[in-house]
DNA sequence: CTTACCTGTCTTGTATGCAAGATGCACATG
DNA sequence: CATGTGCATCTTGCATACAAGACAGGTAAG
């Protein structure tokens, strides 16, 4: 899961890295993803290494500014809030319309707490980041819709883009809280109080984003003048750990 | 709106036409997508058809089977039915989140519900299988969330595809009727009502397609090779009309 | 008549080359 | 010192060339 970092020969495999890049916060937004570098450390040739980036770029995980680069992502507070209010009334919407949940299920949702617990005793914020936003995909899993779990997975991702721009502090203790929460609804089968706490959960972690700072300072000057962001961010390149 | 074969110099013309075209249901599933085709038809090289194509499989519109060339998706019943779960899901989500809604909006709901009358009237099928589609992606644009909309604009074509592929016959009558009762919930403030008749309206729906007939007979010992649909459909280019 | 095979043709897969734009720096100029 | 300008370099955009596989039709053997 964890293991980015190996070459897979596989077809879309540096699409593969990079969302996982991402989702243990390996990879900050805007970073800047050169094709070249990333055909040399892939050892394959610009072609792929660019289809691998259009797809990236339907997902809404990295954009193209026009000759200069692709870039992961910087989520603006408007679409941030989209993002939150698209997962809560998706996943909201998952919870309650679940009928049955096999004990099987209930199984795994506790081994997945008990990994959190561990990463957080443990210090590993980068496994526990990867797993906070995992839990939302658990649970997907468990209704069973390949559809929404698709979905879910890429909202994810940019959930977590988000965090890394806006979250001041990491309150994991109370994400974990709010997770315990709602499987323990799970496991009354309530399903509409676990999809009450998921919303409350959710409006929660985003309340603790600070969506008015702007790690950019001239945000509105030049949003008010329809500019691409300007950085010169530490390239992928630099994150081999 | 409806000018796809109109040629747009546009980054993502082809894209664009393509969806447009399964929207209307002018394009078929199974329809095979010549890479050499498009590219004379859009006076493009295959780089940049092989780039919409890509985009377009990220979106599970089309599929490619190696070597053999792109065919726009055939989805299974098992698709089907989950593409119609996530549906329920979101927009129902979606209406039972709503709190506020303009004259405005009200004004243009009713707008589309004229423009579904006249399509019948007329007799547009065409036209009136785009705004069937159309009709819920409006109600998505009401609650003015970008990230949805995308996300049901996708799942509006995924639908079309199931449509053509499942329908018996299309009972318009009774999804304009649907819409209509939505619209009426939606007048009078009750979003709650209106969620629940949208819910069953896609259920009246997903029951009207026969998810036992496959227009391919040997579907079953296809699927259980897990072969490649094999096909010889009228290419794209024969798709003027 | 059926079946196996072989070959020409057409398809996509992938790499590479070149063009065009963006950027940053050195330098000249006010 | 501040500012404008030209160039060198690096980036992506795009087309093209070639390789490799799939397919169809014909042919020969059984």
């Amino acid at each position: 899961m964890q293991d980015a970092h190996v070459q897979i020969t596989s077809q879309d495999a540096i699409e593969t890295a990079i969302v996982s890049g991402i989702l243990s916060a390996r990879i900050k937004p805007g970073t800047r993803l050169s094709e070249n570098q990333l055909a040399t450390l892939f050892e394959v040739s610009r072609t792929r290494v660019r289809e691998a980036m259009m797809r990236l770029e339907t997902r809404c995980i990295v954009q193209v500014s026009p000759r200069r680069g692709w870039f992961v992502v910087e989520p603006s507070a408007e679409e941030a809030m989209a993002v939150y209010e698209a997962r809560r009334i998706i996943e909201a919407g998952l919870l309650r319309s679940m009928r049955t949940l096999t004990d099987k299920g209930i199984t795994a949702l506790h081994g997945h707490l008990a990994e959190e617990k561990a990463a957080m005793a443990a210090g590993d914020r980068q496994r526990l980041t990867c797993l906070m936003g995992d839990f939302h995909i658990r649970i997907a899993e468990l209704a069973g819709n390949p559809v929404l779990i698709e979905i879910l997975r890429d909202l994810t991702a940019r959930t977590i883009l988000i965090s890394m721009l806006y979250q001041s502090d990491f309150h994991a203790m109370q994400s974990h809280f709010g997770h315990c929460r709602i499987v323990e609804a799970m496991e009354k089968r309530d399903f509409s109080k676990a999809a009450r706490l998921s919303i409350q959960h959710l409006d929660e972690v985003e309340t603790g984003l600070d969506l008015t700072k702007r790690s950019d300072p001239l945000a509105e000057l030049r949003n008010s003048l329809s500019l691409a962001p300007k950085k010169r961010p530490a390239t992928v390149s630099g994150g081999h750990n």
